[in-house]
DNA sequence: GTGTCTATCTGTCCAATGTCAAGTTAATCT
DNA sequence: AGATTAACTTGACATTGGACAGATAGACAC
């Protein structure tokens, strides 16, 4: 690695690696420094380059965000499936659940910037493939705890937006009752809503008549 | 010199009502520009007083953004209470939610400005108490649904989770499967999901066994 | 009316940022 | 080799947030 002193050796003009450097970078900079407090020039002083740098791989700041963002939903992708393992029935619901809280939580910032920074650009078809894939760890594992492959949007809306809404709210965090302190107790505060999520996917009956 | 602007009105000095017309005009230009696109100057420009006005009442963005915030807060309150109009049992439950997700699609920038923005201080007292007046709304009716004041802290996560989630999916609506275009269709996509949540809320029975 | 006090608002200044245009260096192609 | 293209740098510009001193208007005592 460079030397992060200001100018002590003659650094190659052409970086090399740049674009993923700058992705890597801009994930420690925005976990630090919040999505607010984010700047491309800081990127491009810790990448040792430029300040204009990252603008010719990047277009400009949504550019270089929604890389960050895609990528998170890659990993999102990737810990619901350790989390689950290949196992089936209603426990892969509660392991998917909990891998989507357990990223959240590790990844606090960067969770939420995936999904409601205005500086990613979130129709962008690298952030929706991304997006769908995750989606599709959701879809599988509500389809493994019915034991039925039929598909229920509205059955998927509310797994999803039960498992997102503890998500965030754990994220928020003070809004939380009774002392919501973010420390280790959250992953246990979510048990118990992961619980009756996986129970009332498992159990709920259609409604004989609805207006 | 002032005449800047076009319209030959002198204006007094004093604004008068500064801190109430700045707050407003701040509401106007974050769901204009998004969060990120806000700037101090803008407020001050069309509230036609010079830009570092704004300063002296709110200190800095933060402060200002966590007036608009605390303000939405108690503006969902209002809302919820208003849809469900006295209601008791759990019709309440889903009056208050259909309240939460209305509120939350009429006004989606400031709903994510209340809870994602690292502008705004979510800790300040002001904004807690808002906040937790909105929640207030939320247990009582899910009290009321259950038919049973005894307080539920899982259950109540669980509620708020889920609602919340299926607002928050709603608004940064791209992730919604199947082309969720958020034109109108929106709020009829939170019913199944609402009708889900008040099921489970009034059916759930405590699993036998479970630590 | 006159003078003083204080909150409110103005104008100026500074460092930092995003983005654009043009120059410089390295790698690749013919 | 020479030419072409991609990668990166330098320099510049408009805009921002925030700090500051100073101007202004209204309230109040006399």
């Amino acid at each position: 690695m460079k030397t992060d002193a200001p100018d002590a050796e003659p650094r190659p003009y052409h970086h090399g690696g740049l674009f993923d450097a700058l992705v890597k970078v801009a994930e420690d900079v925005v976990r630090e420094t919040g999505i607010h407090g984010f700047s491309l020039r800081e990127c491009a002083r810790r990448a040792g380059v430029a300040h204009s740098a990252p603008g010719h791989h990047f277009g400009d700041i949504t550019g270089l965000l929604t890389e960050v963002a895609a990528r998170g939903f890659e990993r999102l992708t990737a810990r619901m499936q350790q989390h689950r393992a290949g196992i089936e029935g209603p426990e892969a619901l509660e392991r998917i659940a909990r891998g989507y809280v357990d990223f959240a939580l590790g990844d606090p910032v960067i969770f939420v910037l995936m999904f409601h920074s205005d500086r990613v650009e979130r129709g962008s078809p690298r952030c929706q493939r991304a997006g769908d894939a995750a989606f599709g760890e959701l879809v599988s594992a509500v389809a493994s705890a019915k034991g039925d492959e039929t598909r229920d949007n509205d059955m998927l809306r509310f797994a999803w937006a039960a498992i997102h809404g503890i998500a965030m709210l754990l994220v928020d965090g003070p809004l939380m009752p009774a002392g919501g302190n973010r420390r280790g107790g959250s992953g246990e505060l979510a048990d118990g809503t992961i619980r009756r999520i996986v129970h009332s996917v498992v159990s709920y009956v259609e409604p004989a008549s609805r207006g």
